[in-house]
DNA sequence: CCTCATCAATACCTATTCCGTATAAAGGAG
DNA sequence: CTCCTTTATACGGAATAGGTATTGATGAGG
């Protein structure tokens, strides 16, 4: 069954006359003959009756009518995604987050996203840093959004934005009323801490500013993620320092308190990463919104 | 876009490799080079990325291949439908009834074929004997279904079944609870009687049975079918002359009498008619069923 | 009753397209 | 650097589609 045979069939059918059929088709009328001629050897089925009148579609015929329409408007369809695909306006893009990105910045974006490029879906997946570098290696992601990035050979980041540090206070803590909060004074607090796996984290981040301010955290308590870091704090276990995005995390008790003498470097940044070697168009298409991201669009 | 093309385009995603996708096509790998190649050109879209490893999906591909998966599943069902449809399996019946055939017969002898044909659609019109006919020669419909016909020059029939007349009588009517009801007696009671358009119709059939038994019936009301007959003799208007099928109608006061000495020729036939030329296989089958219906299988 | 018009089917030839063999070009592995 | 794998190109032969001329069948009109 060709797709000739199938045009013909369906002009004969719609003509009911094998001369008016082949001139809309630009062919002599014997050829036309034989391709329905062959159609229906094919199918073992017989899709005309031949009257002196013209041809007369059988009920096998009427089916095959339906259905090769439904074939050409598949077929249209076809050549359309593929067309859109190719320009980046039409597939699937996977994504791995982790961290307070998703609590602010990330669903802004992707809001931004999906207005521009409606076609595209995004599949969201939560993969710590290293498993992020792994996927993005192995294929199964496009991009992923992470801090503390060290570079990666193949990989290439682009830097989104960049926050200050912010501190999680439970509000019967002294902090809380103080009008001005010296980064020294941290030392006197019971602090939580998140970490994720990889190196360098949050951890050394925080570590290593404490240690130039001359003093050693008191960490009462090592978590997993920023949502668990500002649970305890809502609990009572001390203070947390945050990024800024984390603040549109409430919960219970919890106060976000800027620090007045926070060092130059107390920042921190969410950066994309993606396969440096990848051509992707739609990858292409979310690179530039990022861009416009960037730029206030 | 050639099915061919697609095809093949298929079989090169799949393998990711020209060199044994020509293999399974059996076909060698040059013209599958140009195959592709054209492909592209046509859509104005590249496909694949082309490695020293081999054939790589690009989006566009990646696209056009779930799309080339839908197309062929799309071909392959349009051609069993076809076929089906050729053997009388699968396609339309419209069907016209009317009168009290529908109350029994007709709905029994549907369940049947639905149960041999599943795969038909049976659509059902409501139509008087005339439109019928009408209905038929304009290929409205392909077979109807009615009573006291006479014949049609191109229009067959086939008897379904033969039913005596019963009495519908209201249950205070002294016809209820009388041992041995005598056809004669009918003259001394109000009757109803309804009819539908076009000759011989079922008024004549019991004007001339009365006739000859040598009275003519008190005729209070004439109606349009027998639904709204047996709701007069409900109502208490008299009297009925109903074929056995309308028993199976209960409304309340009604009850549904024998006649012990009805004439023989006191029965009325239920008939389907269609088109006598025409070779649809759907037809066929119904006709098929119908006869199988009548030796009770 | 015959003729003509109209339709599909057949015969035969031409032209296009497709495929195969041979070979080149390019990029990685040892 | 060489060899092996991959895709791309060139050209001749084969298959298939299309064109012209004609036949066969059927119905309308004189």
């Amino acid at each position: 069954m060709d797709l000739r045979k199938l045009r013909y069939f369906m002009t004969v059918a719609e003509e009911g006359n094998l001369g008016r059929a082949s001139a809309l088709l630009h062919i002599s009328q014997p050829p036309l003959t034989r391709q329905i001629h062959q159609l229906e050897q094919e199918l073992e089925v017989q899709l005309f009756n031949r009257t002196p009148k013209g041809m007369e579609l059988t009920e096998a015929g009427i089916m095959l009518l339906r259905e090769a329409k439904n074939i050409f408007s598949l077929i249209q369809q076809a050549s359309e995604k593929t067309q859109r695909a190719s320009q980046g306006r039409l597939g699937r893009l996977d994504i791995a987050v982790f961290g307070s990105g998703i609590l602010d910045v990330i669903p802004r974006l992707l809001t931004r996203f999906k207005k521009d490029y409606p076609e595209v879906k995004v599949v969201l997946h939560t993969m710590e840093k290293e498993e992020q570098i792994l996927a993005l290696q192995q294929h199964r992601i496009a991009a992923g959004f992470n801090r503390m990035l060290k570079p990666v050979p193949g990989i290439s980041s682009e830097i989104l934005n960049r926050e200050k540090l912010l501190l999680a206070v439970n509000e019967t803590s002294p902090l809380a009323s103080q009008a001005v909060i010296k980064f020294n004074e941290l030392a006197e607090h019971p602090m939580v801490l998140f970490s994720s796996s990889g190196r360098p984290n949050f951890v050394d981040k925080v570590m290593s500013l404490c240690y130039k301010a001359g003093f050693t955290p008191k960490i009462t308590q090592e978590v997993g993620d920023v949502v668990t870091g500002v649970a305890l704090v809502a609990s009572g276990f001390g203070i947390c320092l945050v990024s800024q995005s984390a603040s549109s995390l409430s919960l219970p008790g919890v106060i976000y308190r800027e620090i007045d003498d926070l060092p130059e470097n107390a920042t921190i940044d969410l950066s994309c990463i993606y396969r440096s070697n990848d051509n992707s168009k739609i990858l292409a298409s979310f690179l530039d919104t990022i861009k416009k991201f960037k730029n206030g669009e």
